[in-house]
RNA sequence: GUCCCCAUCGUCCAGCGGUUAGGACUCCGGCUUUUCAAGCCGGUGACACGGGUUCGACUCCCGUUGGGGAUGCCA
């Protein structure tokens, strides 16, 4: 038995969005829980598009995710000759040809002659030039592309998630295999690199499930033996359209608005775990139905055979309450950890002074429960760093500017200044007692005391809050909010 | 145009000839709580349509409709 190896090869020609990250991630989980390889290569065969620095997102996109590659990344433009000798030699045995037909058309001429299914390839007269004719043609420098000469009949192949497959060779035809400049077509040098890295299992986008059959055919033209394939359905944002910069840039706020790139998601506070375990789910689920998966559990779980057959839409609520899930999951001092940064970005504090970290630090376990992303963390902890919180309309409203609430708020600042420690027991214990002097439930006092010192209605423990504001802002407030009371 | 593929609640999945069609997200109630969040309990909500096959179809077959993909000297 031949141990597992797959590939992940993306182009460095664009940001890493979220549907590359699942095609990474499902290679990788099938890599792991078969005991075999997972391996990367840079298809960068089109100098013009491809960047560095797309490359060097690829791998820290990846190493976030924590989907670590085996091997030393192969870079397809290091093997450019490898595919032009290969593709000469199919030419030498006669699986290939000189085509010296000119197609250089514009998009749209190309896409109106599909739309009346004219054909786009050879005229047909290429494979059976004579050779002096040819010979004549290329020393007079006539440019010339190289073709698969298509064998008649079907390509048939077992998919692993869509079952077996059948085209037409017709379909295909002998398409393109060497540019005129030399350069490879993506086919050819996917083959050979799969060949030649020893790709057991072929795990990619449904777009490519068609391209398979060429594939199979220039596997046999190569004399080499195809790998499995299983094709994975697309991801589609809410609007059913395939996911692509138009669903990021949907206002804020918006249902509709889904990020697609996994930059997007880190900067706003997601974390890689719930980026992963969603991305898991979506085509793919365990025979158990469980949901909240670790990166170990999905490696124990996954099986390729239980993918999904079809397109699944991105769902940003519920990978948002996912995010939550396993925010609360984290323990306080590394959710405090997370967010730092955060804070830091939202003007709240400075990362180089100690003090207000280590203030950050106290303060933000109580809100660890209510964030659905490390950045909300910024917005629920706002007032305990402004000077000043700022006071919701609302909420002064309704329990503020009410009869009697100057009253509280003043008595209850005399109590508490007269504390001997002012701790989250004795200002609970205090102001419940006073609220039995009053004849006053408890809430009736705690309300109107949240709004002074936070500005809001809803927050964490009144008693937590003022435990972690500490006695000297907390009576400030208290005196503010008295001046706005009356 | 031609070819390939797909089709269960709004969304993600389960189901693989006999189920009150199940779970999760969202939404709506209730409980709990000083508020919010979390948690717990409950509710709304789906087999695209039409033919077959079968004692019996969400499950199998065919067609229709709808959607996606391929048809490049892009990947």
């Amino acid at each position: 038995m031949s141990a597992v190896r797959v590939r992940f090869a993306p182009s460095p020609t664009g940001k890493f969005h979220v549907g590359l990250a699942r095609t990474a991630l499902f290679n990788f989980l099938f890599a792991r829980h078969e005991g075999g390889e997972f391996l990367l290569r840079i298809e960068d065969t089109d100098a013009g598009r491809s960047r560095i620095e797309f490359e060097n997102e690829i791998m820290d996109v990846l190493t976030w995710l924590g989907i670590q590659w085996d091997e030393t990344p192969l870079r397809q433009s290091d093997r450019l000759e490898i595919y032009k000798k290969e593709a000469f030699d199919l030419v030498e045995t006669g699986k290939a040809y000189r085509c010296f037909c000119r197609h250089d058309i514009s998009e749209k001429a190309r896409k109106a002659i599909q739309e009346q299914g004219g054909q786009l390839g050879c005229s047909g007269a290429c494979p059976g030039l004579d050779p002096s004719e040819i010979s004549h043609r290329v020393s007079r420098g006539d440019p010339f592309v190289l073709r698969l000469l298509t064998p008649p009949g079907v390509t048939t192949f077992r998919d692993m998630v869509f079952g077996e497959i059948t085209v037409d060779n017709s379909e295909m035809g002998d398409f393109v295999l060497l540019r005129s400049d030399g350069t490879p077509v993506y086919h050819l040098a996917v083959v050979i690199d799969d060949e030649s890295m020893g790709v057991t299992h072929v795990i990619r986008g449904v777009d490519h499930l068609k391209n398979t059959a060429k594939h199979i055919q220039l596997y046999a033209a190569l004399g080499g033996n195809a790998p499995v394939y299983a094709h994975l359905p697309m991801i589609l944002g809410p609007d059913k359209q395939k996911l692509s910069k138009r669903h990021s840039l949907v206002p804020e706020g918006d249902r509709r608005r889904v990020l697609h790139l996994v930059e997007e998601y880190r900067d706003a506070g997601y974390l890689s775990d719930a980026l992963v375990n969603f991305l898991a789910l979506l085509g793919w689920s365990p025979g158990s139905g469980e949901e909240l998966l670790s990166r170990n559990e999905l490696v124990k779980e996954f099986m390729i055979e239980r993918a999904s057959k079809k397109d699944a839409i991105f769902d940003p609520e519920k990978l948002t309450w996912m995010n939550g899930y396993y925010i609360r999951s984290l323990s306080p001092e590394r959710f405090s950890e997370c967010c730092l940064p955060f804070l830091e970005r939202a003007d709240l504090i400075s990362l180089a002074n100690s003090a207000e970290v280590e203030y950050a630090r106290c303060v933000l376990p109580l809100i660890q429960e209510r964030a659905k992303t490390l950045a909300d963390a910024a917005e629920l902890t706002e007032y305990f760093f402004l000077k000043a919180p700022v006071m919701e309309e609302k909420a002064v409203r309704k329990h503020l500017t009410r009869p009697g609430a100057a009253d509280k708020l003043r008595r209850l600042k005399s109590v508490w200044e007269s504390l001997p420690a002012f701790t989250l027991e004795a200002t609970e214990e205090s102001l419940r007692g006073m609220a039995e002097e009053m004849g006053l439930s408890p809430g009736k006092l705690i309300h109107p005391t949240r709004v002074a010192m936070t500005g809001r209605m809803k927050g964490p423990g009144l008693f937590e809050l003022a435990a972690a504001l500490g006695r000297e802002r907390v009576l400030e407030r208290l005196e503010w909010a008295t001046a706005i009371a009356q």
